[in-house]
DNA sequence: CTTTTAGGTGTACGGCATACGCTAACGATG
DNA sequence: CATCGTTAGCGTATGCCGTACACCTAAAAG
């Protein structure tokens, strides 16, 4: 009987990852979120607690578009962590400004939980159980987390390894040599290569085969 | 032949971890950091140009505590790692307030600077070189840094956790089950876990022994 | 001493999140 | 069709924040 709602929280959700999108996280704020929508400051406040719940619904935004349907059971189940560890950065990859958003929502979000879900299930297939596979989500998921982390906001080509190059080799003998070859290691390639190491390590450890 | 300076930077940057430590990164304003030091809000800008090079500060503060001296070489290389894996975490540990500012501010730590080094030099010694070396640094690096930011952030034990147990197992099986057995390992074995994991991947692909 | 330089302070501005109270739009009810 | 209860949306105000700027003054060099 009352007024109705004129915005779905996933409207307001995406009108402040717009804002992210094109200012940056630190253009978001709720002025600047409720002017992108075209309502009062104080309006917003109607949909949403505080800023901290803003911020999650972005991160519940970002992360709905992520598949979390089970690749094909054909395909070897390192194989298939592989690909859902893709389908996460790739989303990310396509809103870098949220990743310090992610790092703090990440544990309210309904659908990364389905994503565990998903993950945890290729687990146990691949033969991992009980405490085992509790350290292989969780050492995943640190994974993929840091390495997003690394590689938006400090990534391979970028300034870090110019400054790794440029120490004195005296003093730092090992990174300067290793700064060389950073050059020529993408983007994707190291986050596979990390991935790989990760998942062979998990696998030497049940005794099963790769 | 003018005044001299009354502050160290590294007391400032201690004042400024004080008030961390007391009141959590949200407390951390230039007022309080002045008040803490007896100075008005403004004196602080003779030290420092701006908020974040005080941020910069701590960071350089904290790591500076942490050793980068190789450890014994008898060891084998993989527990070396372990070992300056450890030295960060334990440093970290103690000051959970600054995970945050770590990510933002970690490729401008000198100090940083010489715990990769070491890191590499002993990832060298293990057999691995080029692009694998790279790949392995980098890995251990978002590791190390995913894994520390779970921990504080959203441990094992926590709340996260709770919620995972009380999920609909119908929905998600795997995940209600593999929360039952989340409850026994600590956070130790947690981080050491996946680390050996991620070892354990990197030695497989030089083929040399663990 | 005086001079010079930089350390320290007080004030002020613009931007932020948000508490509070008002107005008016709307659906349900008579 | 008239009325009413509910609540969407707005305007205002408060108290934080970082920091620009002008000022005063301590103290070292001459």
């Amino acid at each position: 009987m009352p007024r109705p709602r004129s915005l779905t929280p996933a409207q307001l959700a995406s009108a402040a990852l717009h804002v992210i999108d094109h200012d940056g996280l630190a253009g978001l704020s709720m002025r600047a979120v409720a002017q992108q929508i075209g309502m009062s400051t104080m309006a917003l406040y109607r949909y949403v607690n505080d800023r901290d719940e803003l911020e999650r619904l972005v991160v519940d935004l970002v992360f709905g578009a992520v598949d979390t349907t089970p690749p094909a059971a054909d395909r070897p189940w390192h194989q298939r962590i592989e690909i859902m560890a893709d389908r996460v950065r790739d989303t990310v990859g396509a809103h870098p400004g949220i990743v310090p958003l992610i790092i703090a929502h990440r544990h309210r979000s309904t659908h990364l939980l389905g994503w565990s879900e998903t993950v945890t299930g290729i687990l146990a297939e691949g033969g991992l159980d009980g405490r085992d596979r509790v350290i292989a989500l969780r050492s995943l998921s640190a994974y993929v987390i840091g390495a997003i982390q690394l590689e938006h906001l400090g990534p391979l080509g970028g300034p870090g390894t110019q400054v790794m190059a440029e120490l004195p080799p005296t003093e730092f003998p090992y990174l300067t040599e290793t700064a060389t070859h950073a050059r020529t290691v993408t983007a994707d390639e190291e986050f596979h290569g990390g991935l790989a190491n990760l998942l062979r390590g998990m696998t030497a450890e049940t005794g099963r085969p790769a």
